[in-house]
RNA sequence: GCCUCUGUAGCUCAGUUGGUAGAGCAGGGGACUGAAAAUCCCCGUGUCGUUGGUUCGAUUCCGACCGGAGGCA
């Protein structure tokens, strides 16, 4: 069994600075928890940790893989626990710190479960068909037929989720609500520790984003956008190029708006990025939340802040049981 | 100074032939098991600028006043 830290929450909310700081005095290497800063070149918009933050601290699965591949929740899985065994091989403790909700939860369950891999063919071929909502609706009653446990949880418009559950069944046989549920038979691997930061005054978290997509801008995020697009290493559908931050460069570089216009976008993404992260993290009940404001919403001293990060990871690397 | 248009949800605006109102965006809540920074679901009471008048009843008609835009002097 292997025990973990690790630093979950909004973008913008301060894991990078916090997780250096746990690391450096916890003895720990940091495992990035993030679907975008894999990606290799998208340094800035993705804000990963600079070259000298990386150099105090070993940091894993950031650049791994070029925008143009393919990537997913089950391969973070998978090298995020050979991340993970490798740091404990070292006698270091993981800390694995990321804004992605469904990444670190891939790492906290059971064993993984026989999902087939997903297939990029069947899914364009599908949604090909998709014109209207009457197709949508059909889609799912085609769902329904097969998997109702499924289709009753996904709504008909989520043509994205509708399309996973019918190639899971059309590739095993089986359908994905059954293999879900043996999923949860297993043990996990691993045990984490978990420190959510939140927030009591969400503007706090709101002007911090509208600060940091200022701070992107002025490092260059437009030339590290284009350089890339030049390159052709932001393809039309490819996950990387939907990064927030990416997207709407794309279109001041297409000429669809203004660079101007660009970043009021971005910083409306980021926002409603983050008010999603919020409700994901609210109902990872296990974890830790740590405020970076005070209850009134006024500035909570840094120390304060580390005190208590320092007093939950001390106390739950020194317990034994779990 | 006179004339015309205009004042409705945080913003942009519909609308009510007089029976107290609704969209988009913003905002809030939620879901999430191999695309996840993606994808999807749910949520709209606001002195209808103020104040008089007509009316059983006015946000809707009339007057005055106060904002805003334009035109003529």
């Amino acid at each position: 069994m292997i025990k973990a830290l690790a630093i979950t929450g909004p973008t913008a909310s301060g894991k990078t600075a916090l997780s250096l700081n746990i690391a450096e005095s916890f003895g720990c290497e940091i495992i990035s928890c993030d679907s975008m800063q894999i990606y290799k070149g998208m340094d800035i918009g993705t804000a990963k940790a600079t070259a000298d933050e990386q150099s105090r601290v070993k940091h894993h699965l950031i650049d791994i893989v070029s925008p143009t591949e393919n990537y997913s929740a089950e391969s973070y899985r998978n090298d995020a626990l050979m991340s993970a065994e490798q740091i404990c091989d070292s006698g270091m403790v993981p800390l694995f710190v990321g804004g992605t909700g469904l990444y670190i939860d891939t790492v906290m369950r059971p064993a993984s479960h026989a999902s087939p891999e997903s297939d990029p063919e069947y899914r364009e071929r599908i949604l090909a068909e998709i014109k209207t909502d009457k197709d949508k609706a059909a889609l799912w009653s085609r769902l329904y037929s097969v998997d109702p446990a499924s289709a009753e949880v996904i709504h008909q418009n989520n043509v994205k989720r509708v399309i996973r559950a019918l190639e899971i069944y059309e590739k095993t046989g089986v359908p994905k609500s059954v293999l879900d549920k043996r999923a949860l038979e297993g043990v996990a691997d691993i045990s984490v520790g978990m420190i959510t930061l939140d927030f009591h005054d969400r503007e706090n978290l709101y002007r911090r984003v509208d600060k940091r997509v200022d701070a992107m801008m002025e490092e260059g995020l437009y030339d590290e956008v284009l350089s890339l697009y030049n390159a052709d290493l932001l393809r039309e559908k490819s996950t990387a190029a939907q990064a927030i931050g990416y997207k709407e460069i794309i279109s001041a570089i297409k000429g669809e708006c203004t660079i101007n216009e660009a970043k009021e976008m971005i910083k409306l993404a980021t926002r409603r990025y983050a008010k999603r992260q919020l409700t994901w993290f609210r109902h990872e009940s296990e974890a830790y939340r740590l405020y970076m404001d005070r209850e009134d919403g006024s500035v909570r001293a840094l120390k304060d802040i580390l005190g208590e990060a320092h007093a939950f990871c001390k106390q739950f690397l020194s317990n034994q049981t779990f």
